[in-house]
DNA sequence: CTGACACTAGACAGATCTGTCTGTTAGCGT
DNA sequence: ACGCTAACAGACAGATCTGTCTAGTGTCAG
């Protein structure tokens, strides 16, 4: 009956239980056989769709990068000012964070279990790499004197701010990161 | 031959073995049988000493936490003055992502590829109040107004200190974690 | 109606993983 | 010399995991 999904194709249907069971538990913890069972969908259609567990682990990824773009970029049409854009990036974070089930990075997770090379280590650099590029673009607009430092800078904060996050539960270090990415911040416009 | 350890026991073995590929390569992803292969000993011993697999994976991060306990009390002996007690945290973590093995966190690199409940909760929440507990009586000998608002500012440096130099590679981002650091610390001290 | 296509259900092979058990060997204190 | 303990080697059971394969079902275009 829903507008955009009559029937959900098993496409859709394996990769919304990924992203939970893999975001949840991890994406080594979690087998084929949890997968298609919450999917309500034949084992058959996982490796038509996927070709194996691997590209199903990339899809998964892919769809976090997405989503995670579309979020921040959708909470940075709210603002007008550059600098506050910048900011805003922790707001996005921070209401993430607040989320029940917040548990970090997806790809750093995804990487902390595997091995070092293939599929993960791909995605999670463009997804860091998009994140800085961000960062960066903002930190210029804004007016920063040197837009690269100022990045490196707020990539600290950003992480601490994630990892504090999961570790220690809710949005308070995402609070406190904003706080002292906004003296950092206007630091760096007061050249 | 060796004044130390003339003929190491197997648990000796077995824990060094552990350390390494569980640190490399993730508790979830090394097997009892690769861990046993590389420590030369038998199968038996390992759950003779440790019980079970968690057991060893407990040890781990016991010793973990041990051996980083006193590679930054050791380091903070260079100094005396409190303010700069406090700042060589991050440098001990500095000199740690030198180094080439370095894999981030090994507290958080084991909880995001186990279940949130058991042992690695327990091994790493008590690693994490510990470094807390560390800055915050640092910051209060140092004459901090707040110690307790200075502390969750450092955690997040050096939680983001650490993911940073994992993903990137080298201890750049420790580095520049630390130079806010002193930032924050100089204006905590000039209440 | 018919054939192409997407999907389902589930058996199966082969690998791997944890944990147990048997039997043997070597050192060490008494 | 004797017995205790630690350790060894490795087979084994039982579970689990990935990936393949067979056979059947429904849907839709032409």
């Amino acid at each position: 009956m829903s507008v955009t999904s009559p029937r959900r194709s098993a496409r859709e249907k394996l990769l919304a239980a990924a992203d939970e069971l893999f975001y949840a538990e991890g994406v080594h913890t979690v087998g084929i056989d949890r997968v298609i069972e919450r999917a309500g969908v034949a084992k058959a259609s996982l490796y038509s769709a996927f070709g194996n567990k691997d590209g199903l682990v990339r899809a998964y990824l892919q769809g976090r990068h997405e989503e995670r773009r579309n979020r921040i970029l959708g909470r940075l049409e709210r603002y007008d000012d550059p600098r506050e854009r910048l900011l805003g990036i922790f707001d996005s974070l921070a209401e993430s964070a607040a989320k029940p089930g917040f548990r970090g990075c997806a790809f750093y997770n995804a990487g902390a279990e595997s091995d070092p090379n293939g599929v993960v280590r791909e995605e999670s650099s463009a997804n860091r790499a998009w994140t800085r590029q961000l960062m960066t673009d903002l930190a210029r607009e804004a007016g920063a004197a040197d837009p690269a430092a100022l990045t490196e800078q707020l990539v600290i904060l950003y992480d601490g701010a994630t990892v504090g996050s999961r570790q220690d539960g809710g949005p308070a270090a995402a609070l406190g990161a904003k706080a002292i990415a906004t003296t950092l911040v206007d630091a760096a416009l007061a050249r």
